[in-house]
DNA sequence: AATTTCCCCAACCGCGAAGTT
DNA sequence: TAACTTCGCGGTTGGGGAAAT
């Protein structure tokens, strides 16, 4: 219960290891082995604390350790797991051997978190971001519908909830946008948004997948039947309006590791009409999962993830939000798709201000 | 060449869980 | 059972090198 004393009160150093320190404390490991922390600066003669030899020896001077950069292997695997652990690097350490817990936290956040942002993903909960995605989608259903808009009605919460800027933006390239389009023929629009579609790969483990869409959906519509409704309406037409959705064209190729994110089937059913569909342009890619409404005839876009787990909420282990088993073992894990969809970002939308 | 900004990562900090007395 | 100690985890920081200006 208490906490242990701290250690800067007896005048221990701090700070970047020296060379000597190192070899102090491998030559002590590597004879008594590294039992009692809280003794062993002593027995071996340095003057650190326990805790900041633990830290040493766990994180850089083990022997087992692997050094160099991540392989793309072991970048999928972090990915993967981190959708279903969150932020247990400890557990997720214990899935790629000679990777510490410390050094798979720094290039999550150094390097894969970033990535997702850019994608438009959040790296939290693995979903679309809420709020791109419903602005995307706000903005395509209602170019032809409406000359005003209620954003916060759009989207089935609170006009509090909603994020000022977003709207100020939306708005903003809605009244834009509605000037371009009394000067341009709208099937010659149409002609451009049918070149900036969504291209699918494969479907890898469909029928799991849609099993755990429904069962997301079944959960949230117990739950949040209006803002469901709400939420289907609204897509519905997005949706409808953007029924190149289907397309099985491969992906252009000029594309970099940095752009393709895996992401497990099992976890991702619900990824269905995430991506904008009006955009005019697009140089980002996302690799997404294939399974959700594409499997489905009516191209209805399942919520249930955005909306069983908060976008800046830590995703919790045992959430009662989800079906999803995390007593998952190996055999599980490996089973994930890896077969990629992608889909793109429109340029219209400068996202990078709300990251 | 000098300065500033950005980025990475080793190390620290605080907390809670587990173990011990 | 309470008080205390130790350990381990996750979040955060800051030093130093690289890149940009």
């Amino acid at each position: 219960m208490g906490r242990a004393p701290c250690c800067d009160k007896n005048g221990l150093k701090k700070g970047p290891w020296t060379q000597e320190e190192d070899q102090k404390l491998i030559d002590y490991i590597q004879k008594h082995g590294y039992g009692n922390w809280r003794t062993l600066p002593n027995n071996a003669g340095l003057q650190r604390c326990g805790k900041s030899c633990r830290l040493r020896w766990t994180n850089y001077l083990r022997p087992d350790i692997k050094r160099g950069r991540f392989s793309f292997e072991e970048e999928e695997t972090i990915i993967q797991l981190h959708s279903i652990l969150g932020n247990k690097w400890s557990a997720i350490a214990g899935r790629l051997p000679g990777r510490t817990d410390n050094e798979i936290k720094n290039y999550w956040n150094t390097h894969i978190r970033k990535r997702l942002l850019r994608m438009g993903i959040d790296p939290v909960t693995h979903s679309p971001r809420l709020d791109l995605l419903d602005l995307s989608s706000i903005l395509s259903s209602s170019l032809y519908n409406s000359s005003q808009i209620n954003i916060s009605r759009l989207l089935g919460v609170q006009p509090t909830l909603v994020n000022p800027e977003l709207i100020r933006l939306a708005t903003s390239l809605m009244s834009s946008q509605r000037d371009q389009d009394q000067n341009q023929n709208y099937h010659a629009q149409q002609n451009v948004q049918h070149q900036q579609h969504h291209q699918i790969n494969q479907i890898c483990n469909q029928q799991e997948a849609e099993e755990f869409q429904y069962q997301q959906q079944q959960q949230i519509m117990g739950h949040h039947p209006q803002v469901v409704e709400q939420f289907q309406t609204n897509f519905t037409n997005f949706s409808n309006q953007n029924d190149h959705w289907q397309s099985n064209e491969m992906p252009s190729s000029n594309l970099t590791r940095e752009d393709y994110v895996p992401i497990p089937t099992s976890h991702y059913g619900y990824y269905g009409g995430s991506s904008s569909g009006s955009g005019s342009g697009s140089d980002q890619t996302v690799v997404m999962d294939p399974s959700i409404s594409l499997t489905n005839s009516n191209n209805n876009f399942s919520f249930a993830s955005v909306l069983s787990t908060p976008s800046s909420s830590p995703t919790p282990l045992n959430s009662n939000s989800t079906t999803y088993n995390i007593s998952t073992e190996d055999h599980e894990i490996e089973s994930y798709c890896s077969e990629m969809l992608k889909f793109e970002i429109q340029d219209i939308l400068d996202v990078g201000e709300f990251m």
